[in-house]
DNA sequence: GCTTGACTTTGAGCGCACTCCAACTTGTAG
DNA sequence: CTACAAGTTGGAGTGCGCTCAAAGTCAAGC
């Protein structure tokens, strides 16, 4: 799959693409003998997971340090607790961020049916 | 109140709150005969509510939108609908945010007990 | 009266995550 | 062979939400 083709399935731009490529969060992608990327599918699950984790806001330098570990741990099981241990992080604060959205939302609730009642009161 | 007892009540900067004034956030702050802000209680329970808004996500330009809406209907009950719509649209956002987030999740436990059962079979 | 420190203003700078530009190369279609 | 779309690179620019710097003012304590 040549570039645009992997911006058309995944969302991101051809461009986004790229900068992820350079900052290390796609490592070793192909080349054609022209110099264009050839992704694989691995490329492409990949993708799908760091999408998700950058939907549950994960910073992308955290994301970058969990493509090294995957990469030094290519042959070995060195880096699987570290790996693992990067993701449950992750899990607790996006826990915590959504008890926190939990409550803003009962609060927010509370003031929608505030402004119901008074506009009950005026009609 | 001035305005570093703000800051250490709110957590948020004195700088921030400068801001905050700046782009409309806070309108009609008063001033001491030196020219000094004095936030009021009202100001602070403002604080607590858009402190709120912001955990949400809301974009802080949606936010000086019902601050402008809040001061133009002071005195009456012209822009209580608005208001309360713009609330009710940011609350779904959440709330698919949220889901969003509770699919992610998912996702995730499954990769963490992946990791667990790599490191077990090798333990 | 002088020092100190918290305040004031305007305006610049920062970190993040892209996003776009300029200049150039490659591969395909006519 | 030529035209052109689609790719390449390095580096600059953008939008957001702050964050800080510089230079000056004010008021309370000694």
């Amino acid at each position: 799959m040549r570039i645009r083709d992997v911006a058309a399935t995944t969302g991101l731009s051809a461009h986004t693409l790229r900068w992820y490529e350079k900052i290390g969060l796609l490592r070793s992608v192909e080349r054609d003998r022209g110099g264009r990327r050839l992704f694989t599918q691995d490329d492409l699950r990949w993708l799908e997971f760091i999408g998700r984790l950058r939907e549950m806001d994960m910073p992308v330098r955290e994301m970058v340090r969990y493509a090294e570990l995957r990469e030094r741990g290519e042959q070995g099981d060195a880096t699987l607790a570290a790996r693992r241990e990067l993701l449950e992080g992750h899990r607790q604060r996006v826990r915590e961020r959504m008890e926190r959205l939990t409550a803003c939302l009962t609060h927010l609730d509370d003031k929608i049916a505030w402004y119901r009642g008074q506009e009950d009161d005026h009609a």
